[in-house]
DNA sequence: ACTATATTTCGGTCAATAACGAAATGAAAT
DNA sequence: ATTTCATTTCGTTATTGACCGAAATATAGT
């Protein structure tokens, strides 16, 4: 017997919101969205697994880098509709607008490891 | 300018969901909400002002009563999205089953004032 | 004006959670 | 095998939010 979890508990704190939209615009690593959000690696690293915990995103191993992403194929029908409408559910802000700006030209090799 | 509000916040509490669920059968006041839910009515006070803040209420004052009812009109599109597929997003379970029966049988004249 | 009932506001407590740094784990390179 | 870097887990602290009861406000009836 499954519980009904709530999902807008997982969308309710605003760097949880962040890391999603980082995340439409490409897959990211822990350590660049820590970079992105300047919070503490575990901070964000908790972030990321009630997200995936709830079905948002996926994670996918890539040597000593765990690539987070949206999740294209969710179980839950509330959650694809999220997803699949994420600009009208998550409108920009000042904040995400320079997220993604910082996303687009994050590269992981300057970013980690320095 | 006015800050966006995160939607989300409002509905990660279970007993707004209640509430939201209850108001779809009909329109309420708070001492019957109360009374439902089991909480003092200031509790459900506030959780009624934060529905109504984000759009998601209105009230409409009646003699000593205050009745809350859904909003059919709210300015936000994702509030209209949630509201008009509230069954789709906010599934049903046991104790929001039998929430729903006690609304049906609720009468403001015998729960109140006694 | 006084009383009764409904509701909101206020001040405070307690529980949940976001945050951190340190320690543990995983994976690759030397 | 040891080192290095990325990430997670753990223990703790700080913040936030849900909740309550008491006091304040609103409305209607006496």
């Amino acid at each position: 017997m499954k519980e009904s979890t709530n999902i807008f508990k997982a969308l309710s704190d605003q760097n949880r919101l962040r890391i999603l939209k980082m995340l439409q615009i490409k897959p990211l690593c822990v350590c660049e969205i820590t970079e992105i959000l300047q919070l503490a690696a575990s901070t964000v690293s908790q972030h990321l697994s009630v997200l995936k915990k709830e079905g948002f995103i996926l994670e996918d191993r890539d040597g000593k880098w765990v690539n987070y992403l949206i999740n294209q194929r969710p179980g839950d029908q509330r959650i694809s509709a999220v997803l699949s409408q994420l600009d009208f559910w998550i409108g920009d802000n000042q904040l995400i607008e320079t997220d993604k700006q910082k996303v687009k030209l994050s590269d992981r090799y300057k970013v980690c490891g320095t």
